[in-house]
DNA sequence: TTATTTTAGTTGACTTAGTCAACTAAAATA
DNA sequence: TATTTTAGTTGACTAAGTCAACTAAAATAA
């Protein structure tokens, strides 16, 4: 293979660090940081998750997601519930407030994404959607 | 506009960021951090580059680059030339021994994804990069 | 021209993020 | 039953990043 996909894809990426710093940037302006907002999205769209779990799902240290599980539970936005079956576990779910708390988080990037997508014609929307589709087929097929 | 294309355009980020995070793990199993990486890519392609302009293209505090370039100056990496119009910018550029070091990474870096691309059947390879082109144009064009 | 504001870069003090290894307790496997 | 593995916690630590104050020079306003 020559360089030039190689060169290609990583011009992609950078890119593409950029774009995405700087949705993030914006949630680094809630109360929230990016792993706290990561762990409620998954807690909120999956119930009874375990602490291994969201150490697979999102690659983080398994040490540094038991603090923020802890300040979770400190704040209420959780609760914990140890498995019947396997005493070593405990099921994660977001409590009402935490539910709460995360929709309001999730509505200020909605907003956010939606007011860049706005700007783009309905033909660009639909190009960039179907790229963004086969991108994710492509790479995660292997 | 309905929620489906901010959905689908959050979930390929979260997606994304995934892909990126496993890249750029690997450069932080290298000699060097990720914003050093990217700093000396910078130095790399473009000459006479100061403080300033890389703030700007890498959205990075002033003063923690300042430090990073401190570090590369002690190794050797990067010599300054402090301008003579203006006195206050100084013109950074990578030594031999800098521009030695960069290659080294970067090619480390194209190995990895040579190794992700050489999967791909050459038509999907071609749809990838033609996505990635496509996004890249329709979120710059604003 | 002088006074004021802005810009480039540095430094110190600090907070947040993330890592690593040791540890407890339970479960799975040999 | 002994050993190994797994789930989660904790302590101690390093790395990453932020913020504001500062110096010196340049640009702009009065």
């Amino acid at each position: 293979m020559n360089n030039k996909p190689i060169e290609e894809f990583r011009s992609f990426n950078r890119f593409y660090t950029a774009v995405i710093g700087l949705l993030d940037n914006h949630i680094l302006n809630s109360n929230y940081t990016l792993v706290e907002a990561r762990i409620m999205y998954e807690l909120y769209h999956g119930k009874n998750q375990t602490a291994s779990d969201l150490i697979h799902t999102l690659s983080i240290d398994k040490g540094y997601l038991s603090r923020v599980l802890r300040q979770f539970e400190k704040r209420k936005f959780i609760n914990r519930q140890r498995s019947a079956e396997d005493t070593r576990v405990i099921f994660l779910n977001l409590t009402a407030e935490g539910k709460k708390e995360f929709q309001q988080l999730d509505k200020a990037s909605n907003d956010q994404v939606k007011s860049i997508l706005k700007e783009l014609s309905e033909k660009d929307l639909a190009l960039l959607l179907g790229s963004m589709a086969e991108i994710k087929r492509i790479l995660t097929s292997k």
